[in-house]
DNA sequence: CAAAAAACCTACCAAGTAGTATGTGAGCCT
DNA sequence: AGGCTCACATACTACTTGGTAGGTTTTTTG
């Protein structure tokens, strides 16, 4: 009965479902996927596993939903400052920054972003798994072409120069997704320290750490 | 009975002990750690249980051995050219493409390694456990310092330009790291195909993405 | 206000897994 | 040759955990 409340639209609405999400973000974040256990999110929540399977089918799905809300809000943080007229090497460094402030204000759900779908590539079994994995890779993929594309206009407007674009690209990128590993946010922070340090981060990403000379 | 054949040295002496590892790690690199069964890990060895529980006490310490042999093979490959007459920015270089390289040719360790500690901050329960993680974490940021000694001689003899070294060397790790996600060998890649692309990725990391200008 | 639906909770089961206890064959030492 | 140890294999247990079936309370709706 009831049947089909889940497939592939976000089930992000009206109700506490974003307590699930972060709730269960967290967890995936501290323990990893498989250590945590249904009822470890239910506990977290202050509830019990009903509540958790009364909006979704598996554990499956919730992580799937976890790492849709994280990329989510990733093109949320990034897509507004991609297009504009100035060089396309300040737009570039603008996503970096606003990709660095979204990896630590949302850093349990990114956390499981990063983590990753790497994991799930072998252990997806029933076939509608194995689609949404698909269209979860698909949006890694476009977030990732988000900055090639941009790069791209900056080699050919010369703002920018690089030997390789896509392993550029990887490069920083995968120097702001490490954020997840090391970065947690002291207790007293502030804004303007996670802009300092996203500030320091894409200087480091756009200027290297060679001497001009 | 028995008793004391673990501790903190490492177990990699004479037999197929290192069989051992590398087929645990190929595991924990495609399924992470737990979703890997003891089982697992033996069936690709050709095995039993029997085998694996006859070198290592419990899954946790496997996983801490094979931990510790990713960064003994990360210092192995950087250490022998941190120190030299060169100035320090050329040493860094050298000392970013041999992690590189390492992180290629090690891809199943390493990605362990990367994998990480992390997960287990939360879970190691018995108290020689949480002795080895605090090792781990111990030699962790031992490698990292490496580096960071590096640049900052860079940054005093001038061949270095940072706003802050340890966040530039966090970024440059990061970047590094990162290829345990999304490298990974081609068929009939050779040594020299490795070679590029490190060398692409600490060009990257020392020019930076900005023309000069 | 009655009834239906939504939002949970409780109790349970089947499957999988870390770890153990015991067995066994091959080599080695004397 | 006989004993002993190493290097595994086999068979089992105790426990965890994803998922389900059915009940109960709260909210919405007609």
């Amino acid at each position: 009965m009831s049947s089909e409340k889940s497939q592939l639209s976000p089930r992000i609405d009206k109700t506490g479902n974003i307590d699930i999400l972060t709730a269960a973000a967290e967890c995936f974040m501290e323990q990893g996927y498989h250590a945590t256990s249904i009822d470890d999110v239910a506990r977290r929540l202050g509830a019990t596993k009903g509540r958790i399977y009364h909006y979704y089918r598996s554990k499956t799905e919730l992580f799937f939903d976890v790492h849709r809300e994280g990329m989510r809000r990733n093109f949320e943080a990034v897509t507004p400052v991609m297009k504009g007229p100035e060089p396309a090497a300040a737009r570039l460094s603008a996503m970096f920054r606003q990709h660095a402030l979204s990896m630590m204000e949302n850093l349990a759900l990114e956390a499981v972003v990063v983590q990753g779908v790497e994991m799930h590539r072998f252990g997806a079994t029933t076939p509608e798994q194995r689609r949404t994995l698909a269209e979860l890779m698909t949006v890694r993929n476009d977030f990732e072409s988000l900055f090639k594309r941009v790069a791209y206009e900056g080699v050919e407007d010369g703002s920018i120069r690089t030997s390789d674009v896509s392993v550029a690209v990887k490069v920083a990128l995968g120097a702001i997704n490490w954020l997840s590993i090391w970065y947690r946010p002291r207790p007293a922070e502030t804004r303007d320290d996670r802009e300092i340090l996203a500030d320091k981060i894409v200087g480091s990403i756009m200027q290297g750490l060679n001497a001009p000379g």
